[in-house]
DNA sequence: TGTACATCAGTGAACGCGCGTTCACTGATGTAC
DNA sequence: TGTACATCAGTGAACGCGCGTTCACTGATGTAC
């Protein structure tokens, strides 16, 4: 995609077309990401943007990968500075997975929320960048688990179909309860981030804060996995 | 914005344009409602929608506050026919919750999902009709605390911020708690529905049963309130 | 019963708009000799 | 150092499209006398 360059208006014009991207998405929603009003942004014709994206939707397409790989880094580095206790790391997941929707509100709905309309994500290349950012919840859990501070006995009598599939999918050799934990954690994060984005939870004009909301939830999370505090 | 009527092609066309909007919403998302395809599909011009709604924008809002009673219509259903236990009345209402949700996934996204670009809800209008679907939830825990089946000690050291808001918002004279409560039930329902919506809990083509895992997460859920099982 | 009139739901043409995409082009730059 | 040529990022015009909304209208129906 990238191509050899010669002469330019902007330094990087594919990674500005990205940026201007991602901010008209902030103004008017993920659904309306428009060709031409990126050109416009950037003060180019709308053509010159075939030259870096072969048409809308492979832009689009960038611009989810680029997201999930953006949520990974920012799940990975909450983790290297976190090796107090298991409770602690997966509670530094979690915030980071908060923090970063919050400050990247449009991506995340981008990659979680409501598909762009007559848009098909090529799941051969969003699924593994979708799959690389899950990797570092479910890693967190399973640490916790491979260290014997989770309590997995009793979570389901049988393995649900569904957990299966993710242990088949993910070739995960752990506990199944494990997947388990991971993909309720992720319910969990996902539901209040996503209530809270979208204003459902607190009084949108004031912006209350969620912050201890979060804190009692994802904290009761951790001890119904059975993890010991700090 | 309903007019009495002399003649007319179909016999409610008020009620027929909102049908086809909620199907046109199903095919393309909620995001591409429009006028001029609505009447394509009625076999009536555009303009001849403009005698029952004032624009795109107030139709939007009919569809909105028509979602928000539908499900707390099926809030409340469910609860007519359970009288078993608190533990099973709260099941119930998840239950429906996502049934509705599952059945009315667009309508399920117009509410919860990413707003429509340039559209902005009402508040005066869209508000009370949220709050009467929330206030079914919040009654049915609400009826649990009254019955002295919730444990509500050591939920929070002092009240938050957020919980407060929606207390003097509900003038609830119960325990904060149960508001707490309400909100993460809440959190945990939207976070495994729009999950589940999206395709993102379950690989897609196989369409995996969600149910057990959503039973498992309620009944932890129910279980973390204090509520006994039947 | 018959006629004149008012009502008004739905029509059809038109407006100005923004969109993705195509195409032949231009003109600055880099390269070869 | 100087000239001829190839490259190719970006241009500008054009395409066909769908959109929300306006406007003067038409023609079937209901009503009054």
């Amino acid at each position: 995609m990238v191509r050899p360059k010669q002469k330019e208006q902007h330094p990087d014009l594919e990674s500005a077309i990205k940026e201007v991207a991602r901010s008209q998405m902030i103004e008017n929603g993920s659904a309306s990401i428009s060709l031409r009003a990126i050109a416009r942004a950037l003060k180019i014709t709308a053509p010159a943007i075939y030259n870096y994206f072969p048409n809308r939707d492979e832009l689009v397409t960038a611009l989810i990968v680029d997201a999930y790989n953006s949520l990974r880094d920012a799940l990975l580095a909450s983790q290297k500075t976190n090796t107090v206790s298991h409770a602690e790391g997966i509670m530094a997941s979690a915030r980071a997975y908060r923090n970063w929707a919050l400050a990247h509100a449009e991506e995340y709905n981008l990659i979680f929320g409501t598909p762009i309309p007559n848009y098909h994500a090529p799941m051969e290349i969003t699924g593994p960048a979708a799959a690389g950012s899950m990797a570092v919840l479910l890693g967190v859990i399973d640490a916790a688990w491979r260290a014997g501070k989770l309590k997995t006995e009793g979570v389901f009598t049988s393995t649900p179909e569904m957990i299966q599939a993710w242990v088949d999918k993910l070739d995960y050799d752990g506990d199944p309860a494990v997947i388990h934990f991971a993909m309720a954690s992720w319910s969990q994060l996902h539901g209040i981030v996503s209530l809270e984005l979208f204003g459902h939870l607190a009084a949108v004009p004031a912006k209350i804060k969620v912050d201890s909301f979060f804190e009692i939830e994802i904290r009761a999370m951790i001890a119904r996995m059975g993890v010991e505090g700090e």
